[in-house]
DNA sequence: ATCTGGCATTTTGCATACCATATACCGAAT
DNA sequence: ATTCGGTATATGGTATGCAAAATGCCAGAT
């Protein structure tokens, strides 16, 4: 007799209420517009576990963690809000993020292989003609997005992208407020295909800068037209 | 009547248990040598809570917190553990300290005070004599953590600082299982003397890529010659 | 009319109770 | 003797209960 060998992976995760509960709460919290309106979002336990149709432990435990993350701001024996941000803050966000990325840069530069990079460019293929950007604003977006976190995966730290991901999802709050800017826009597709080019090219210290400078150019950006956070 | 101006500061904050038990975890964990042997630290919530003489829930609470910042893993119905980080780990940890420390030489290069800079400088000046550093390896050695620290502290990103706090502690615990080598501990401080006269020259782009390289050279380090890591 | 002080209500923080699952032990069958 | 299966126990996950603190309201005083 012999053992079946099916190479069977070993099923690990017996998805627990908190961590259901968790997601839950993220994503609702980040797909509000927390910036809409002045008043603070209170978040009740009581009221969010009779929705929830769960006990307020396992959403105490949940707001535990996304007040760790940044997006829930408790107050003891206050309760929890959802977090705003202030300008100040969101700054420094940007600077993080401009040294995460840059770093994620240099290391694509140095591991990468060329069909990696080439799926950059690819990503970009369908705004060849001039106006395409402008006029799939919304799907240009999208694609954006998908640019700066394929850096980070083909960087191949996950430490960089999971200390990332959370900054992503902070910014795109942000950005919900901020209507689309046909001008950056267009300069944005600019600065990604020299920094393809400098990731292509393999050459380390310009991928870096060109990505650093990306990401600052936006800090400043913030800095000086964004007059609605505190 | 006139009001008494007192300019008085808001206390706001009501010390809850969660929060002191999740100081004292942390610094208990983070003080014991995680790495010294194979076998994994269960950290059995009844018994935490007997010790501490609290009731599991704000354990949960402060574990819950750990387990976000990577000092504690758990797995659902099965326990807390201790956090072993591994070589692939530490080295990411690595990586990412170097991009978050050299964005903060940049910020000092731009921002810091000439006051402020010298003194880094300061902070080094009893190991002027030659063998000083040799001499006095434990004491070079907190000198050493408490540079990396100003420099966040001189970058003024509160953001930055937060974000290196727990690589911090966390590669604190490498080092307790790495014996103090002499040959690294006077090559770091050359390395420290050049990061310093190139932040006092203002020189950003030297600045940056000295503290990096500083930093990738610990990394290459611990890549070569850390074999007790999985 | 406004301000103050106390009471009622609400809500968090912590403790405890209960339930489901994982592990360990032990006996029976091969 | 070894292996398999069942049961007991222990432990984590969830629910609930209780007390302290904060808020809001209302009455009374100024």
């Amino acid at each position: 007799m012999v053992v079946a060998n099916l190479s069977l992976k070993a099923i690990d995760s017996p998805v627990v209420l908190k961590d259901r509960i968790y997601h839950e709460l993220k994503s609702a919290i980040t797909s509000m517009n927390v910036y809409a309106d002045d008043d603070d979002h209170r978040l009740d336990e009581r009221q969010l576990s009779l929705e929830l149709g769960v006990s307020r432990t396992p959403v105490r435990e949940a707001l535990c963690r996304l007040e760790n993350e940044g997006f829930v701001h408790t107050i003891p024996r206050r309760g929890a809000f959802v977090a705003r941000k202030t300008k100040k803050e969101v700054l420094e966000m940007i600077t993080v993020w401009a040294a995460l990325e840059s770093m994620a840069a240099r290391l694509i530069t140095e591991n990468a292989s060329v069909e990696e990079i080439a799926t950059l460019r690819e990503m970009f293929s369908s705004y060849d003609e001039d106006g395409a950007v402008q006029a799939r604003i919304d799907e240009y977006s999208e694609t954006n997005v998908s640019f700066h976190q394929a850096l980070f995966r083909l960087s191949r730290c996950d430490l960089l992208s999971k200390t990332t991901e959370n900054l992503f999802l902070h910014m795109r709050s942000i950005r919900m407020r901020t209507i689309a800017e046909k001008d950056r826009a267009s300069r944005s597709i600019i600065d990604h295909m020299y920094i393809i080019e400098a990731l292509e090219a393999r050459d380390t210290e310009l991928a870096e800068r060109l990505v650093r400078q990306h990401s600052l150019d936006l800090g400043r950006h913030v800095e000086e037209s964004v007059d609605w956070l505190p």
